[in-house]
DNA sequence: GTCTATAGCTTGATAGAC
DNA sequence: GTCTATCAAGCTATAGAC
């Protein structure tokens, strides 16, 4: 065996990249197997043999990144030395563990990945169904709760669980990249500029953490 | 002529309500015009009679209380006296004026208003197609933005937008009241205590909004 | 593993009687 | 304004040859 086989990994990769693509574009139920597999120039049968049905296709591109965003923000998370900081910049410091690999990997990843983070966070405003973004994001979410509790002995476990709520709710309507902040500004500002976007972004989640025990 | 006639409201009604709820739980593309007409108990054909398409049908459902949603609105940002509070106080005001209308009609409303709510958070949140939000709740965007410059004079108007875009980020992604939050904690919170959720949340983008001008 | 062909069902929308 | 009946198109999924 000489490392592995290549001829094997063709039409299974292109129906998760176009699949991911289209997902994240116009949603599950507005995408048909036909779309996919005509943006992928595959049968429409390849589908079925290589992931069974349409939604395990979908569970196969959410799960495909999972891992490796969850690594990413693992180890972020591992890195910091609470003890040199101070509460605030401990705070800060969680805010870039959590938005810094989502960013990355959209604006400086492969292509799909900005597909990717647009379609999780188009997930994880989903009420029900398909929102499997729990199975695959709460033991990070979990760690990153119990950090916030640490540096923070004055947030109460209620308000901490509320804080990343508010936490995600900022970040993912960010990652969707909708044209409201165009349309507001008429075009002086872009929901696509993730950069200044997400940094500022870390200032207000600090402060809006910062706030919720100060009162 | 007798005040109204009762009558001719009920079929197109009942097919609004009935929609409003379906789509705020499933979305637009998960929900057939049959699904609607059985579950409002009237005849399929109604929905072309009185709304020509099932995509009309969804912008009559959107635009029958965004009005009454944004006087709401309108009239709580226009009732503060920024002359007697504190800039703080001024950007809690301005948060207040935003989230108690969605959070009252929510709570409080008729049950329409529930599904009103999280149907609207659902759609702020899609990249395009029916998001026609925009068109619905610039004008009062605009204004908030406006008045969050002039009580922070050293908020730059590039941050006055971004700020609006994670007040309405954290915003809606409560309204959708999915159950991530339940899940996390085991039960021990819920996303459908949108009281204290959004008292927190006023905290939090008071914290945050300051927070931007901190640094 | 790929491809054709198709089964079996659901979709949005309409025509036309009442 | 309501109702029945139906159309044409689209859908997911599968059977079976290669």
């Amino acid at each position: 065996m000489t490392a592995k086989r290549q001829p094997k990994k063709k039409t299974r990769d292109k129906l998760l990249d176009v699949a991911e693509k289209m997902f994240a574009e116009h949603g599950f139920d507005a995408v048909s197997v036909r779309d996919i597999t005509d943006g992928a120039s595959v049968r429409l049968a390849s589908v079925n043999y290589h992931f069974e049905t349409k939604y395990k296709l979908f569970l196969a591109v959410v799960a495909r990144r999972a891992t490796v965003l969850n690594q990413d923000r693992k180890s972020a998370l591992d890195k910091i030395s609470f003890a040199d900081l101070t509460p605030e910049d401990g705070v800060r410091a969680i805010a870039h563990a959590f938005i810094d690999p989502m960013y990355q990997r959209s604006t400086q990843g492969d292509e799909g990945w900005k597909s990717y983070c647009r379609l999780i966070a188009q997930q994880a405003a989903l009420r029900h169904s398909p929102n499997i973004t729990a199975e695959f994001f709460n033991p990070f979410a979990l760690e990153l709760i119990a950090q916030l509790k640490k540096i923070l002995p004055g947030l109460e476990d209620r308000q901490a669980h509320y804080a990343f709520q508010y936490m995600i709710g900022a970040t993912i309507y960010l990652f969707t990249e909708n044209e409201r902040l165009d349309s507001l500004s008429r075009g002086k500002y872009s929901a696509h500029d993730l950069d200044t976007l997400c940094d500022d972004l870390v200032k207000f989640v600090t402060g809006g953490v910062m706030g919720l025990i100060s009162s």
